[in-house]
DNA sequence: CCGCATCCACGTAGATACTG
DNA sequence: CAGTATCTACGTGGATGCGG
């Protein structure tokens, strides 16, 4: 059987690759990972990040359902996010991949 | 501590994901992943992708050393492609990956 | 058969400034 | 505090044609 493009691209692990291989997907789930993070806590914790672009990954994974948007309205302004139990399932991936770039890449740093 | 921009580019899962992440190499390591091929007979498995494309993705698979190429000089040329024991590594995560995705994404086609 | 050269389209990310 | 609005830059992928 052939398959076609539109298939291919719905592929299960095009899907998933699709939504981890954002620039800065790993280091979000990594503080995710954590516990619950106010945008601004999140957003101090990953160095050279503009709130613009820490926000369109955050509405990605949002959208994807990965991760969860709490708003507490008032003034100021309080939003937290986390990890949705979808988005937890993909850390041990997360964490094979590590494990296989500890084992074949020497000169990568092990951060997450 | 504090992670630089380079460490974090760095990290082990960004370093994995970037080369896991090219549009075509989950379909390049489907195929592969069931014996070597030559060029061509790869190039006709997947669909809609133009040679130099898969050149492309094929040498950098290949600088990353997770395929290896084969060349059998002569008239008309012979050049096989297989993944290595590092490149194999992979399969079991994107295993992981397509069975998550099967779990979370009921959109989702299963091919690879 | 296998691959390179050229030119082109598009998506993602970044810099900067402004706002309820 | 937690965003939005523009504008710009760059990398990846694609179409097509040529060559050893």
């Amino acid at each position: 059987m052939r398959h076609t493009y539109r298939e291919i691209d719905a592929c299960g692990v095009k899907v998933a690759l699709k939504l981890l291989a954002g620039k800065w997907t790993p280091i979000i789930f990594y503080h995710l990972g954590a516990g619950p993070l106010r945008f601004t806590e999140l957003w101090h914790e990953i160095p050279r990040v503009s709130k613009k672009v820490l926000v369109v990954q955050l509405r990605q994974l949002e959208e994807a359902g990965l991760v969860a948007r709490s708003v507490h309205n008032g003034f100021p302004p309080e939003v937290s996010y986390q990890l949705t139990p979808k988005g937890a399932g993909l850390v041990p991936i997360m964490q094979s991949l590590d494990q296989w770039a500890m084992t074949h890449i020497t000169e990568a740093v092990h951060i997450a």
